[in-house]
DNA sequence: TAGAGGATTGAT
DNA sequence: TCAATCCTCTAC
């Protein structure tokens, strides 16, 4: 079942966050569908999280689709080589957003290690910069919709309710003081396919 | 309009 | 440990 609009639209960002693991992102690129359930996350809050482009409730050319109501994606280039996905979620003018970190592949897997340049699974998902060269998302999915053919998330029955959450800080934002000492990082216990230093 | 730096990755 | 690499933001 796809996930609908009222999921993302909640005021909640770090209840969505973990809801979110488990759950199956698929892509639609060049006719060839790719699918991974989503198995780790980090929550941003616009409003109060200086880890968050949007902190404190900044709009900027690029982060303005945060401020959009929830269920669309941002996209956007970290250090010049990788694309970075995001969920925005909250309504209109609350910037929140979820970082998809690392996917387990499901179906698709030859064209995400032909995208990767892998012969292997190994680590073709393992991390926010890789999954989405290996699902072909780019700047052109930016502020797409997620309840549309290009990009869509599915519960995946049974999934959520087997799994252990483990809560832990975010990666990368040490800059933002406070803030990157928040449990806002969710993973699933024990899964293989979490992004590793 | 120029300059600094980043929610990362992969090779050394 | 460090370079790759380019877009975005900020300040001049």
């Amino acid at each position: 079942m796809i996930i609908d609009k009222a999921f993302y639209l909640r005021n909640d960002v770090l209840q969505i966050g973990q809801e979110l693991l488990g759950t199956i992102l698929h892509t639609r690129v060049d006719n060839k569908i790719t699918s991974g359930i989503i198995v780790e996350t980090e929550a941003y809050c616009g409003s109060i999280d200086r880890a968050s482009h949007a902190y404190p409730g900044k709009l900027t050319n690029r982060n303005k689709i945060m401020f959009e109501a929830g269920g669309r994606a941002y996209i956007y280039l970290i250090y010049g080589i990788h694309y970075l996905f995001n969920i925005v979620t909250n309504k209109s003018d609350m910037a929140d957003a979820i970082l998809i970190r690392a996917v387990e592949p499901v179906s698709g897997v030859e064209t995400m290690m032909q995208r990767r340049g892998k012969n292997s699974m190994e680590r073709i998902t393992s991390g926010p910069g890789i999954l989405t060269e290996a699902m072909g998302i780019d700047k052109s999915f930016y502020g797409e919709d997620l309840t549309g053919n290009r990009v869509w998330l599915e519960y995946a029955p049974g999934n959520f309710e087997k799994i252990q959450i483990v809560k832990t800080t975010r990666i990368g934002v040490d800059y933002a003081g406070d803030d990157a000492k928040l449990p806002w990082r969710f993973y699933i216990k024990d899964n293989p396919w979490i992004s590793k230093p």
